[in-house]
DNA sequence: TATTAACTACGAAACTTTTCGTAATCAAGA
DNA sequence: TCTTGATTACGAAAAGTTTCGTAGTTAATA
């Protein structure tokens, strides 16, 4: 399949994107007073956050009724690959095996996870 | 120890950090000669980043010289670890367990990396 | 000492991102 | 229909990032 470029978002893209991922489509109001839980954002601040969204086709919005209803219009995953290989190769110089030691030294990552990354591990030697 | 809030470097600057980091305390120009190595980028750009840098605390300078030298002046791991847990919050819902999965899946990692976080995960299940 | 090459310092333009005020539009109720 | 509250559209200010031109400084050397 033809790989299309991904517009990388912006910090404030992201979180709204976030948002949409977690909660699925949402009014704008709905993204603001979600937002706000956080920190103190206005809500046309938001609403041109997410006009601008649309444009760059980050989010898609039904304009049936007089409230739009955006969703995000890339995959969680697509993103998260980006970013992922961005931050692999602008601070931990491309060792996968250097970030992967460092985000489970750094969190607190539960018996289960821990279970779940050593099967994933397995099935990757078998793999391969 | 009080933990310093440490500045979040912008993307130029990281990379510039980046060759400090690999390559050990160097003068502007040895900088601006690998930094053109993969982009084309002014004599003076990478000075004024670099003397910005200064400013902020990302980096210092021994002056004895008529050319100064630059090294880092914050920990590898430190950054590291500060765009990790923004990209997992960001970006993964703060899960560790999705992130390290999609790090592993995502670059060919090697048999000998595999084994290294085999065996940190062995440690890390003992120790806790 | 005068010239030149290698640097640093400074300031500002160009661009991107973030933030919000104001105006226009619409839907519902008085 | 008129008013009001909710919403979108637009534009532009504010703040942050990137880029580089120009001027000044220094050290070596002709």
């Amino acid at each position: 399949m033809a790989k299309k470029q991904l517009p990388k978002p912006t910090d404030a893209e992201l979180e709204i994107l976030q948002i949409l991922w977690q909660n699925g489509a949402s009014t704008v109001k709905t993204v603001n007073e979600i937002l706000n839980e956080k920190k103190e954002v206005g809500y046309t601040t938001t609403l041109k956050f997410m006009q601008i969204m649309n444009e760059k086709g980050l989010v898609q919005r039904n304009e049936d009724e007089r409230s739009h209803i955006y969703s995000a219009a890339i995959n969680q995953n697509d993103i998260q690959k980006v970013l992922l290989d961005k931050l692999l190769e602008t601070a931990f110089s491309g060792s996968a095996a250097n970030l992967v030691m460092q985000a489970l030294g750094n969190s607190n990552t539960s018996k289960d996870d821990l279970k779940k990354i050593r099967d994933y591990l397995n099935k990757l030697e078998k793999g391969e």
